[in-house]
DNA sequence: ACGTTCATAATTGGATGCATCATCGTCGCC
DNA sequence: GGCGACGATGATGCATCCAATTATGAACGT
């Protein structure tokens, strides 16, 4: 592990600030569970790693404090939050209903851009899991690539919705729930893959053929079956704090 | 006004730190309009009024600027965001969603405590219209009034749905809409207060007939009637930023 | 052996100092 | 008179410094 300046971090894009660059590094590094669920966020560890003084370093803590991301204790430190499966069922529950609304409003809005790039993301999974087999390290792979064109189906019908405040409070929710836990339930798991690639061709169907209201209902059962799927995995890998 | 200290800020509850206390009066300010829209947050000039050093009042500027409460400009200064009637409506449009989902959730889950405070919230109002007259002060103080029923009634819902997470996202929502813009657009005019009472009754009776899914259909229309107004007295009014 | 006490180290919270950047008025020049 | 360079001024962003709090661990007594 590196102790010194890993990069260049005094100087970036102009606009950004020293702390906004941390909280994207750090966002970035607890979303992909690289920084492990409870582990803490020291000021001089970080401001050493990235050459910098701490004060920045605690802005950004604060700010990950803010987003529900990291709790606070008082003199104490910064660590990383933990999720219950109750947690993750409620998360879920209101993302459930806001991207549902999100496919009802992208169905009447989407323009033909967004379509074919909604079309792109499903089938590119599609391929993907035609050869859903071999070893560890390609299931590994393979959920993160499952990973990505997941996360690019639902951007694009979230940002074809048209409401740009939607799309935040969406985005917000998402930063509270590490991804890793997402996918991890997924990985290996062919049969949940495939439900999940049948329920994204009924959500494309249903907003390419303009019904706005079997848009929503099939979007919000997905994410609320896929949520559901990632709580009990939770719960059964006992890898909540 | 007070370039002294105006509280002894410097020692408070435990367990919350100095920055956490300045983000909570700063917050209640611009909500309450005391701040207009548009104003500099100057670190100087709230660090001597709160008697404090400037390192917690940035920290405090930068939580805000993570709610979306202020914009900071690098080596400008933050400043309370504005918003047009476009950001308003889809504001609006998600609370109406999720308050909506509230509604549903706390039909089936609502206990009687809660049930009696949302009963007092708006028989309190019902109250408050009959009399719904007098000086422009009058108006201006039952204006104020109505906006504290009105959110006793939609918090106490919020709450009996049982999710803290859709509570938490909501809150989050209504941080950041000033609430005077609201009641503003409310006060004095008694046909908007009254629509809005018999909607709250239809809500009330809704969720003590246990029908959900109507509970739910009237608070979402509700809300989105009530945005509707809002956005229509900014547009008018021209006080957006 | 085990719990308690006290001193020490580690860490955070906040204050202060300093370099950088933006703004604004003035001066000089065309 | 108008326009651009330039320096003063004020504010921010970050670094550094100090105080307050918490964790650690050894010494001690039971």
């Amino acid at each position: 592990m590196a102790t010194f300046p890993s990069a260049n971090f005094s100087q970036g894009p102009p606009g950004e600030s020293i702390s906004d660059r941390i909280v994207a590094v750090l966002q970035r590094r607890i979303l992909a569970g690289e920084i492990p669920i409870g582990a803490w966020l020291r000021h001089g560890a970080l401001a050493e790693e990235f050459g910098i003084s701490r004060t920045p370093v605690r802005e950004a803590l604060r700010i990950l404090n803010a987003q529900g991301i990291v709790t606070i204790d008082l003199h104490r430190g910064a660590r990383v939050n933990g999720h219950s499966g109750k947690d993750i069922r409620e998360i879920g529950a209101v993302r459930a209903e806001l991207e549902g609304y999100a496919a009802e409003l992208a169905t009447e809005r989407i323009n033909d851009a967004q379509l074919k790039r909604m079309q792109e993301a499903w089938q590119g999974f599609g391929e993907l899991i035609q050869q859903f087999d071999g070893t560890e390290e390609d299931q590994q792979r393979q959920a993160q690539q499952w990973a990505e064109s997941n996360h690019a189906f639902h951007s694009v019908i979230v940002e074809a919705s048209g409401n740009h405040q939607l799309e935040l409070t969406i985005a917000e929710l998402r930063r509270r729930l590490p991804h890793n836990l997402s996918y991890a339930a997924y990985a290996g798991n062919a049969r949940l893959l495939r439900r999940n690639l049948e329920q994204h061709e009924g959500i494309a169907a249903a907003i390419i053929g303009h019904n706005a209201r079997l848009a929503r209902k099939l979007m919000t059962a997905h994410l609320r079956a896929s949520n559901e799927a990632t709580a009990r995995w939770v719960e059964n890998r006992g890898s909540r704090v």
